[in-house]
DNA sequence: GTCTATACGGCGATAGAC
DNA sequence: GTCTATCGCCGTATAGAC
């Protein structure tokens, strides 16, 4: 994941920095990941990692707040593609298509349940309820879903990404495990070849 | 949470510090969580913690094992109150109802929760899958839920712990909030007033 | 823009007394 | 059964050079 790479301009060097802290946040969690882990991912030292985001909860924060826009970028390209077709029953579908293939950086998905469950946190609890709902608003306000597809939708998400948490999919060789996983990605789209 | 009490023979103790853990790794996780402060929550001091169940990583797999077992109690109890009946269109309102009454110890879902995002772990990985799993069984074999069905039920379920690991409970003045806690909850239950 | 070296605090775990 | 004291590690963050 880390190709070594010399000067890098400041933009780059963040980036590469939020996609390394991601993957480390989604295995360990935002308590478990140590920035030594996310500078070795990202191929640079540890204290360049502080540098460069001040603290490691900005640096999880700032994660955090990509993700989301990752996902709501993902939805509104399918919400656009649709055109004037404001149909909830043929946008549906595409949107959870959309996240399914958002679940191939499993990461970034896992971060964000990561993110979710620290809802006590003084810092890091506002910004969870803040991007959980921003979801959410793009759902019903652009998406044109009703409350309770919202809901649904929102609910096989969640599935979807605690089975990447769990990484049942290297499990996959029990029955009722293989079962889960078809019954979960087949709810939302129909590609399930994938992952 | 922690009154005051003595000289307590073992499985008791056993149990408050379980009954603590789960609330404090409900809050910051695993990682974030300290035996320190499950201690403090127990009435008790943090050596005599690990004294009991020797580290942190056996105290939390057994928290998650507790958990996973009351959750299993409680489907368990809706299944065999059923009777002859086995009907899912009648048990699965019913299952829903179980949950969200085991969601008003927050703690113990979110800890679930948590759980379930350290896939990735050695010890815990496979603890946390297995669990799951095991609910999965009781819902398709036990309480006769189709695939689907069953994955759709589970997906509600994490939700759920999602709304409280967020908090957003706290936040149920704002009016897009309060409309996806009544979607989510009406889903499972007819009490909406609880929580 | 990036590194090395290091200060410093916190936390899990052990020792040993009562 | 439970506590106090303490060790030792690990991890964030800072200082300062290149």
């Amino acid at each position: 994941m880390s190709s070594p790479s010399g000067r890098l301009p400041a933009a780059e060097r963040r980036e590469s920095i939020l996609a390394a802290a991601a993957e480390v946040f989604g295995e360990r969690g935002y308590a478990g990941a140590t920035t030594d882990a996310i500078a070795r991912v990202a191929g640079i030292s540890q204290a360049y990692v502080i540098r460069t985001f001040g603290t490691k909860e900005a640096l999880f924060t700032a994660t955090a707040e990509r993700v989301i826009d990752h996902v709501a970028a993902a939805f509104r390209a399918v919400i656009d593609g649709a055109g004037e077709q404001r149909d909830a029953d043929r946008i549906e579908p595409r949107l959870g298509e959309a996240y399914v293939r958002l679940a191939e950086d499993r990461g970034s998905l896992v971060s964000l349940l990561h993110l979710f469950t620290l809802g006590p946190h003084p810092v890091i609890g506002p910004v969870a309820r803040d991007g959980f709902m921003r979801i959410y608003a793009i759902l019903r306000d652009e998406a044109g879903l009703s409350a309770e597809r919202a809901a649904a939708f929102l609910a096989n998400g969640m599935l979807v990404s605690t089975l990447l948490g769990l990484r049942l999919d290297t499990a996959a060789d029990d029955p009722a495990v293989a079962e889960l996983l078809r019954s979960t990605f087949r709810e939302n789209t129909g590609l399930v070849a994938e992952i």
